[in-house]
DNA sequence: GACCCCTTCTTTTTT
DNA sequence: AGAAGGGGTC
């Protein structure tokens, strides 16, 4: 294989060690993702690696599959030269295909690539009911994944109706979080009790937190958590369990490792490690292989920990100091950006404390400089990017050069508008995502059911919808007695008689009901998910209502429905096993990144979450305000960590740059239903202002802006003297943002905000220092400095 | 049991 | 601004 030539000296060094663990540091744009996919297809052809021993996490699904798609043509290429002595290119096409065909089944779909869910899931298809949970929680194989909606239904049931908790004090989303939280930091309720201290807070959520574990075992039911923190607890539990997959996976290569969390990192430690101390490990024929930036880090809220990846050589070496650099590459020259839009990212990033030590240097030329743009409002905001997007595009770009990021996904919306107004095609990436429209729930919670009818969720969903004449009142009756006789809710539904004698005139529908399901069940294992997914649509009587409906929203339902039957379709077109288990473990772990298209010509948009590990010619980076970016949850409590999880952020968002970086903000934005004034994101003051070009601020015209849909958009406001200063003589003073003010005790600062209005008005003060603060004027003595 | 209207609440990021 | 939940009516 023509390895070697494509890669640089650290690189190389990274795919072509073998044993051991080794930690690759890699920054952005550095070609790790060419590392990694080298790397596997090196075990495999020159050191003899089984592809079935290589297990390898991606952060995506889509990662997974590309990864999968590049080891492929590098085999193919491989083969190619081999078999016929030519370049797979100068092959004729059957030629092409029968090396593929093979390529595909000897080498890539033995492989282990995914996500931690979608493998973990896959281990437990196979193991989950050697397990003995705690209070003789067990599950078996079909067990289905909850969905957010569903666990969080769960959570205010018992909340508030099992344990009669005040939902005031005892909010399901927080607590749902805590729970959350433990499993991913791998603490079981008890363990949980003691790390928060016995309080009684803790203690209801611990009970609570039991209780749920106890619903997801009765449910037969796992969360996104437990698909990870399970096979934990299993491996711990049955040793030789463990043995069978830390034997199995000879190489470990984990990607975004500074995005890990502690049950991950668990996970992982087991598998390499077969939980056995130091003196026992055996690194002679097996590597752990982990990838990783500390200033990518962006998922601390899903309690993932980058010092797990500034601990991986004390964790995994053997700590002998030339173990040190044995064990760790770095990857510090990027390939992706140009140096000015390098530069950038390097200075904002050297403002955050907590680092490993790393430069990025450029390989590219310096390029365009780094555009900055003041708008009035998120509405001009939009208008600017979609202005200049076009004219960008006449020059020779095509659309999907572009990519449109920012901060929370409620700021894709004027953005969409304005693109749609001017007919520029575009993606969204992220927000409501398919699978979560009421439509495509409904008809999947019917698979579900069939697939494990104890997930009561999703069989009271299936009862509900289409409207059959069962509601709220009987189906809270059943469950009652269900409880009251400890069997699930399915199994008494099965029961004719009882149904017969508990509902009454509901039972013929219920009865019917259940027969619909008992006729499926009994075809699903031998049947492809689509054909199922054909009878419900048919015969649930849901599509019959759609139909009936004949509004403009019921006919878009009618849409969804049957792509989810293309989605389907298409899903067994390209996977292995076409099975009902394996479409819905597909659906329920697809992410709205898994869909991104990169052919297809249209501009994306997307949160900077999302755009990780991926690449634009063209950022436009939008809503760089305090408070918006970084957010104000960031700023709330002079957390300096959480500010440097945004700065990483914007880092992140910078560096998806190759070409042109386009960064822009608004002096006054709608969100959240009210307009507030805003000033410009303390990040972009980070940056030295002779690297930002055209940043003329342009104040708001005194007129109202011409702003109608069908107009087109001012090209060029022209530049306006800022508005008169307004309330010198109001009797209390007033206050915009952006004023510099200076208070008794905290020194000089600048306000931020203007929250609510007289007379019950705050501000929010930034004092240098001391970070930021809500101020009642009322209460203390502020001067206003000029400006 | 189903539907409609009103109020209230809540506002980050996601596998 | 939008969703979701509650309460009242048919």
């Amino acid at each position: 294989m023509a390895v070697t030539p494509l890669l640089n000296p650290d690189q190389r060094k990274a795919v072509e060690s073998f044993c051991g663990p080794l930690l690759v540091v890699a920054g952005a744009g550095s070609g790790k993702t060419r590392v990694l996919t080298y790397r596997i297809a090196h075990l495999i052809e020159t050191h003899g690696v089984e592809p079935d021993q290589i297990l390898a996490v991606t952060f995506t699904n889509k990662a997974a599959g590309e990864m999968k798609e590049r080891i492929g043509q590098l085999f193919s290429e491989g083969q190619a030269q081999a078999k016929f002595g030519k370049a797979f290119t100068a092959l004729s096409s059957g030629e092409q295909h029968q090396i593929q065909a093979k390529v595909r089944q000897d080498l890539i779909q033995p492989l282990w690539v995914g996500t931690f869910h979608a493998l973990c899931a896959r281990i437990l298809r196979f193991d989950i009911e050697k397990f003995d949970g705690p209070n003789g929680r067990k599950w078996q194989r079909n067990f289905n994944i909850f969905d957010e909606s569903d666990v969080q239904e769960l959570f205010k049931t018992i909340v508030i109706k099992e344990f009669n908790l005040d939902d005031k004090k005892y909010a399901p989303r927080s607590v749902r979080f805590m729970v959350s939280s433990a499993k991913n930091r791998g603490l079981d309720p008890q363990e949980y009790l003691q790390a928060e201290g016995n309080t009684p807070r803790s203690r209801v959520v611990t009970q609570v937190y039991e209780r749920y574990q106890d619903h997801l075992a009765r449910n037969n039911a796992l969360d996104f958590d437990d698909l990870i923190w399970l096979p934990v607890q299993l491996f711990r539990q049955q040793p030789q369990v463990l043995n069978y997959w830390h034997q199995r996976f000879q190489h470990i290569l984990v990607d975004e490792y500074q995005d890990t969390n502690r049950s991950q990192y668990e996970l992982i430690r087991l598998l390499a490690t077969n939980d056995k101390p130091r003196s026992q490990w055996d690194w002679s024929n097996r590597s752990i292989f982990v990838v990783g930036d500390a200033d990518q880090a962006i998922y601390s809220f899903r309690q993932a920990d980058f010092r797990i990846l500034m601990d991986f050589q004390s964790d995994f070496g053997d700590g002998e100091k030339d173990q040190q650099t044995k064990t760790l590459v770095k990857l510090e020259e990027n390939y992706r950006s140009s140096a000015t839009i390098l530069e950038l990212a390097n200075e904002l990033i050297a403002n955050n404390v907590e680092r490993i030590d790393k430069v990025l240097r450029a390989t590219r030329p310096a390029g365009t400089p780094v555009q900055l743009y003041e708008a009035d409002d998120e509405v001009a905001e939009a208008e600017f990017i979609v202005s200049h997007l076009r004219q960008l595009e006449k020059q020779n770009r095509s659309w999907k050069d572009f990519a449109i990021l920012y901060r929370v996904n409620a700021q894709s919306q004027p953005i969409e508008q304005a693109l749609s107004r001017w007919g520029v095609p575009y993606t969204i990436v992220g927000g409501l995502r398919f699978y979560d429209r009421k439509e495509i729930k409904d008809v999947l919670c019917y698979l579900k059911v069939i697939h494990n009818p104890l997930d009561s969720i999703s069989l009271k969903r299936a009862l509900s919808v289409p409207k059959r004449g069962i509601g709220k009142t009987t189906i809270d009756k059943l469950e009652a007695a269900a409880a009251t006789l400890e069997s699930s809710l399915w199994e008494l539904l099965s029961e004719e008689e009882s149904i017969k004698n508990l509902a009454g005139r509901t039972s013929a529908p219920i009865i019917q009901f259940v027969r619909f399901i008992e006729r499926l069940r009994e075809q699903s294992s031998q049947t492809l998910a689509s054909e199922i997914l054909e009878t419900v649509i048919k015969e649930s009587g849901y599509v019959a209502m759609l139909q009936e409906e004949g509004t403009e929203e019921s006919e878009d339902r009618l849409t969804n429905v049957l792509e989810l039957r293309s989605v389907a379709q298409r899903f067994e077109e390209e996977s292995e096993d076409g099975s009902l288990e394996a479409f819905l473990a597909n659906v329920s772990l697809a992410s709205d990144l898994d869909n991104l298209d990169d052919a297809a010509e249209r501009v994306s948009l997307m949160t900077l979450h999302a755009a990780k590990g991926l690449e634009f010619p063209v950022v436009f980076l939008c809503g760089l305000e305090d408070g918006l970016f970084p957010h104000f949850r960031a700023l709330q409590d002079g957390d300096s960590s959480a500010i440097e999880e945004e700065r990483r952020l914007c880092y992140v968002g910078i560096t998806r740059a190759k070409e042109y970086l386009q960064l822009s903000y608004a002096r006054n934005r709608r969100l959240y239903g009210d307009r507030q004034p805003a000033i410009m994101s303390q990040f972009l003051k980070e940056l030295s202002p002779e690297k930002l070009a055209g940043a003329t601020p342009r104040r708001r015209p005194a007129a109202t802006q011409t702003r109608t849909p069908s107009l087109p958009p001012a090209k060029r406001p022209a530049p306006v003297r800022p508005a008169p200063a307004q309330g010198r003589r109001q009797p209390s003073q007033s206050w915009a943002v952006g004023d510099r003010v200076t208070h008794d005790q905290f020194g000089t600062g600048q306000v931020t905000h203007v929250l609510g209005a007289e007379p019950k008005l705050f501000l929010a003060i930034s004092f240098p220092g001391l970070g930021k603060k809500v101020i009642d004027p009322r209460l203390v003595t502020l001067r206003k400095l000029s400006n």
